[in-house]
DNA sequence: CATGGATGGTACTGACCGGTAACATCGGTT
DNA sequence: AACCGATGTTACCGGTCAGTACCATCCATG
């Protein structure tokens, strides 16, 4: 048992890191945001966080896959929560975007921000992110042609630009910006989308 | 006559640095490139860049109201180019977006890059990208009014949300991405937008 | 109680970077 | 020719940061 070390369970370590490391790493940006100051912010030092990730750039391909993850498993939530119903599915996940890039103390997308910081082409980070990026794209244009619009691919692509332009958005133009209008955007489109036949998921 | 000191004319130090800041901040990031590096690309040294610009801080400013003033000046070349025809000057400026985004070696807007790279909330560049921001944001609305479409914000906002995420997106997903399909989506948009009446500007 | 693995703490190295000082140089002006 | 401002050159300071060495501590297990 671990976390019965101290009076209060407490997780262990490695996630207290990770944890710490999600929250700096996004509100300073990775450059900025010091492995001493992570480890500190996880109640650790520098020594304990480098025997559980063997440098900095491990550390960040570990918070960049561990959203890459959660953002994946946001799929399978619409899914169950909206089983065989693609149109459902896919305006649960525009809601959710919106909601997010309308978030207060928004920086916007995590994955597309590290992808500025890491400006090394060669950066195996950008694999992560690429891949992620990818996916979540054909997944959209999945969901759209379940959903029965004509040109499954042309809407999804169009869908897919609104909601990171929104993400990208909240810093640049602010919350007060089309960002925080994306849902009624998006909702805009869909409806004005010329539709096939409805078909399930 | 400042330029004639060597033989070959050289633009004067204060160009060639801003110059060199324009490419290295954007290849490198703004982090990344440091006032040595941008000194020694300009074909001078560290103190003749301090000379001229006070501190790295200034330099960034600097390089980004160059960029922001550029920027202005692309809708005086589309009103120029096509006067009184709103809708050319419309898809004049979606066309040059699309291009931009489909550039080789893209590392998408260089305002909002600097937007996630300068994370401090107090950075004195957020108000220069703000701005300029908001600013294309409103021109981008009178000229869908103009061009005589219905609920003219709408459609801006949604225009400006292609034309935002298209740049991001070429560091995401790549050049193979949406991003280099933006004109086209666009145009998607504006064909099946609701018109009321013609204008001009 | 003894042991050992994981953790906490401190101090350090080497590198990089922003910014400055002091001096040499060059070219145009008077 | 003498001067002077702008530029080039070198060396340096102070700070920060990634990463490491070394040792102390704690806690579960035997």
């Amino acid at each position: 048992m671990q976390r019965l070390k101290h009076g209060l369970a407490q997780p262990p370590p490695r996630e207290r890191i990770l944890q710490a490391a999600r929250e700096l790493f996004y509100r300073d940006g990775i450059n900025a945001a010091s492995v001493e100051a992570i480890a500190a912010a996880a109640g650790t030092n520098k020594m304990t966080l480098y025997r559980h990730f063997s440098s900095k750039d491990e550390l960040v391909a570990a918070y960049l896959s561990q959203l890459a993850e959660e953002g994946e498993g946001l799929w399978d939530k619409a899914r169950t929560l909206h089983p065989g119903d693609a149109e459902a599915q896919l305006r649960f996940m525009l809601k959710r975007a919106s909601e997010f890039a309308a978030e207060g103390r928004g920086r916007g997308c995590a994955l597309a921000n590290a992808a500025v910081e890491l400006a090394e082409p060669r950066h195996p980070a950008r694999r992560v992110i690429e891949a992620h990026k990818r996916r979540q794209r054909e997944r959209l244009v999945e969901l759209v042609r379940a959903a029965g619009y004509a040109k499954p691919q042309q809407l999804a692509d169009e869908l897919f630009l609104l909601v990171e332009g929104a993400r990208v958005c909240v810093q640049s133009v602010g919350r007060e910006g089309p960002g925080s209008r994306l849902y009624a955007l998006a909702d805009g489109l869909l409806t004005a989308a010329p539709r096939r036949k409805p078909a399930k998921t």
